[in-house]
DNA sequence: TATGAATGAGCTTTCATTCAT
DNA sequence: TATGAATGAAAGCTCATTCAT
């Protein structure tokens, strides 16, 4: 996986087999689970010995898989608004700027497919899981959705009940992540992305714009 | 569990005991995923003992899972297609008839949730399971959608292109299904079903109809 | 294996039923051992239940497994004795005749290499079986052998210290008794029976005959 | 049966870890077949846990089985090659040294009895063992006595056409290995060793010898 | 007689975890 | 830091046996 695997063995910098060893956590925990996952896999993975795990997990298992998902998180929101913060154009072109970086991501990024499958496997075992996505996942992407609705509205471009329907940016979020659980779950079977969202777009525009576009 | 749990050791129809391993055994598998089930735990739950649970499947756990999957699937889109099949009404009104019904569904029925987190979770393990979701599922759903933009393009209800974009059923499908993967992952905290629905039923309104509603 | 199988659950003679189970459990045993046979493949075998061996042998697996041994015996010295006893001619075609017949039932009959299989697996666990298989199968080869010595010296034709020597008659038996045992443990790999048969008649000969044969 | 059983829980050389098992594994195989054997037994034995045993024999049972059987081999012929290729004497001579080293064998040394009966029972299951026997057993032995009568031919000791019967080795071999049969069957009730290497050495002089010792 | 549902003990195996080195 | 030998608790599964029908 990594082209420069370090030697077995081989004193490494602490951060350096820190990373590693997350790395190798993420990988194992996404394909086969908590419980199905097996710490000498981890340990194979990332070319250390079982041992050395507890060395820099001392909560064992359980640590180790909470530090994997904490680490599969910050970079899939961020970028979403940094688009929306340094955006110059109308309401409909960040909208569109927006659902279109969400299909980018999904036809891209495994990471963020990664944390949904085991927010829905693990969600009971660990609920922090489920009050970490809903927090720093689900409800910063409500808010993003809801403030570009209410720049709509203002500037006059969408309708002038588009923020008030308080499901509306639900509504409009769900085709894309319906998608990326469409994805991870039917993987070359999913429906085509490029499909979703010329729909998805359409739809977005007639449910907003103040006038119909014909 | 039971309100009339059989003694233990008590000779039972087969097919009377076939089902209640069933039964218990979706409710350890939906609880705790694959690998996370314990076959003592089911037997337990059935009030039998391990050895029958192989009696009554041979295959041993994957059977016992395969088993328990396929028992949760029939009634879902059974009633959906009976609705449709025997309604009356506009077009418009039969959508909003659907759309209820998905949302009335998500609010009661944890079976189909189950089966949602199961199928997503172990599809990998099991690549049947994803194509059963797909073809069982996901397909006759989107078939029934188009048939009714289908209907509501033909009576003039609906705009003429409604049937003509690909994507357009998975878009309004969406918000249902996200809901039940919502309400399944983030169970008290999932956002609010009547929410949802609202929105939902609004957007799609002027997605579809022809004249716009004002 | 049988061509006429009765139907299951049909009503069977007592003794049929019972020699058929017999039979079956021969094949089992034969086949894994008496650790690794199973029952329920007995019952199989024989097209019963396994709830019917209890019946027929209420011991269970070791009852099953002695009268299986025992069913395996009483052909294979009779008819040695049977050939010693009517034999006419001289004790030079009489021993001739014998070593032919050992090899001739080592080309054919798998019955007594079953036994001796059984006798070596199983005799610490069934300590009866090792004083079976001296009483009954060994000591009485090793008196028909004597007897035609003795005959030999008598008559002239065998050396007169050729029933004197007491291993005399293990050493002319073993050749055909470790032929079986190769037979059943190599299988095709088996040194051949014809080069065994022809080597040790000459051997016999030699060590028997009052005048060298040339 | 260690006089110097290591602590339980100790680190031990690996080396040593696994002989210790090695040897526990050959004596609860041997006592009780390989269906009979139990991993349990075998920790016992060795003085360690269960699991150790996988970490030693990832291949589980079958793994330490063959490594059990293969253990048990060399010393045996070795010996016998040693004793004939240092051999300064008559063909005479060493033929009956070759011999009393057999029964010598046969009463002190368990490791190939115990092997003989494993090949013998387990042959079915695994192949290997049967070829294994064939051919790092039975055929050197046979290569070896052919040697043997090659010589004495060569030197006038044995008769012209004594290497010319090719089932003669098999004969002469046939009473010292059925000897060892009769010896881990029949336990204190086998024939005596000594009766046996009498005869034995009488019958092969008969067959071997030039001019009839009369 | 005959069935097969039901038991329960015991088997092999896996795996997270510990700890002496 | 890093190793890997060693543990022990459980897991999945098998199978001889019993017994109500």
């Amino acid at each position: 996986m990594n082209d420069a695997l370090p030697a077995r063995g081989a004193r490494l910098p602490s951060a350096e087999r820190h990373a590693l060893i997350l790395e190798a956590a993420v990988e194992e925990f996404a394909g086969r689970g908590y419980a199905g996952a097996r710490m000498a896999a981890v340990a194979n993975r990332a070319g250390v010995t079982k041992g050395l795990l507890y060395h820099y997990f001392p909560g064992g298992k359980t640590d180790l898989f909470r530090a994997a998902i904490a680490s599969c998180v910050a970079p899939a929101l961020a970028e979403a608004n940094q688009l929306a913060s340094g955006f110059a154009g109308s309401a409909r072109g960040l909208i569109t700027a927006l659902i279109d970086l969400g299909y980018a991501r999904m036809a891209l990024e495994p990471r963020e497919h990664i944390l949904m499958r085991l927010l829905m496997t693990e969600a009971d075992r660990f609920p922090e899981l489920a009050e970490f996505y809903r927090s720093e996942i689900l409800q910063p992407s409500l808010m993003l959705t809801r403030q570009v609705l209410r720049a709509g509205v203002e500037s006059g471009e969408f309708r002038p009940d588009a923020d008030s329907l308080p499901g509306l940016a639900h509504v409009l979020l769900a085709p894309i992540l319906m998608g990326s659980v469409w994805r991870m779950t039917l993987g070359e079977g999913a429906p085509d992305a490029a499909m979703l969202r010329a729909a998805h777009l359409q739809s977005a525009m007639r449910v907003l714009l103040a006038a119909p576009d014909g």
